[in-house]
DNA sequence: ATATATTTTGCTGTATTATGCATTTTATTT
DNA sequence: AAATAAAATGCATAATACAGCAAAATATAT
């Protein structure tokens, strides 16, 4: 057996009972004590598992299961995923958008709070079963290989069907001149649909894409109520923004 | 036999197991072991597997790990899937049902064969888009916590409007006399439209659910074409399903 | 076709890694 | 404090990795 198959399934038992002993383990997996102990050992370094007295102990749930440890600038993404959570209410109806931005908002909805969340997003459905209070229901339709979202008319089409009190989506490019911009046309279809099934649309953007543009274009600014950036608020690099009648978190 | 052959075959082991060790990779190549850790260090270079010492480990096997160890007869549903790859013909469209069984046939879909796939299951879904040659389309719906598969009247109005080759399901249950059943109402409104929706259904089931039945009934086993099991197709434990035109495999 | 590079392969000896055991040190329990 | 369990340490053994080399196979040039 090789060592990091014997690894994955230590893991794998730790994930299962939250906690192992390591005499149990060297008996199911038949090697020696030490071995079991080295493996623990290594696994605690890598941040897999605790280490405890005698055994060890899981993570917790949501540390290593869906979320990548490699995302670009996840610490400011985090900072506008808190912000948008504030907007959050009870008992609402919301969409969230694909993207990592948007993967963050809906990691970090807590989880006493009811929501109807509806989305496009493979990665984000996933994250949301997560949370035991919220009614997650996933348009349907082609799903874009590179962003893992529905795709194509019929997507389009159900989106026509529904009207949710806020969407939360990303962008590829924003300029407070040119507006919401993308590379691929595919999804600047569907998010114009989601703009146009939302009472209030909530954009989500770190700061370093504002002032760029691409080829398509999603929208004006002015169709955005709220846009949140890692900044503060008050910030400079803001300023082009404040010529519309746009809410800046 | 030639080098790219080779390390063609040498993917494939690890794809489907998971975990290959060079000793066994030599002797069923029939070549040396420096041979084959030469090619596992090329592929490894190429990012196609990790080498390991002693063997090397299929890429999804650290990152994914949920699935590898707490699945339930993993062997088994392996056999099954592989035998029900054999079905899929080039072009072809099918559906894929949740459930670890037919994770199991998401998974080993090869890479050079082009599909239509529809499904219910994100699980699925995500592992379909792996896939370079299949094309990915989500039947939404209200999303169910525990199957993580669309549920409910919008999925079930979905599927009416397609049809599909093949369809592979699941099951939670299945007697040659009560047919296919399940525990839970809404799972069996959703499988019902999913065999309305195929030309041909294919059972993929475990022996260890045959003659088990519960509360609902999705079908008669009239209703199957074929069914996979790990079994030999001779084995005795199939024998009540013979009264049926069904075709075991 | 022949001769010449280039690549591939298997073999050798040496270095590295993995593992289990015995012993000492450290932690936990009574 | 004594008894016990677990962890760390050092070491021996076996398996594996690696570098260098020569033979074989393949490709390329003349």
């Amino acid at each position: 057996m090789l060592k990091e198959e014997r690894q994955q399934r230590i893991l794998g038992e730790v994930e299962l009972h939250n906690r192992i002993l390591l005499t149990d383990m060297a008996e199911i997996l038949d090697v020696s004590i030490d071995t079991v102990r080295r493996d623990v050992k290594e696994l605690d370094a890598a941040n897999k598992l605790q280490k405890v007295h005698g055994g060890a102990i899981s993570m917790g749930f949501t540390t290593y299961s869906a979320r990548n440890n490699n995302i670009y600038a996840l610490e400011q993404k985090t900072i506008i995923a808190e912000k948008a959570v504030t907007l959050l209410k009870q008992g609402g109806v919301i969409f969230i958008d694909g993207g990592t931005t948007c993967m963050e908002l809906a990691r970090l909805i807590p989880d006493d709070l009811e929501l109807t969340c509806f989305t496009l997003s493979l990665p984000v459905a996933m994250q949301l079963l997560t949370k035991p209070n919220v009614t997650v229901i996933f348009v349907g339709g082609q799903i874009s290989k590179e962003a893992q979202i529905s795709i194509g008319a019929n997507a389009i089409h159900h989106l026509s069907e529904i009207r949710v009190d806020y969407s939360f989506i990303g962008t590829g490019y924003v300029d407070a001149l040119f507006g919401l911009t993308e590379f691929d046309w595919d999804i600047v279809q569907v998010k114009k649909a989601v703009i146009k099934a939302s009472k209030k649309t909530v954009l989500l953007s770190i700061s370093e894409k504002l002032n760029s543009q691409h080829r398509y274009k999603t929208c004006d600014i002015s169709a955005i109520n709220t846009m949140i950036t890692e900044l503060d608020p008050d910030n400079n690099l803001l300023n082009l923004f404040r010529n519309y009648d746009i809410r800046l978190l």
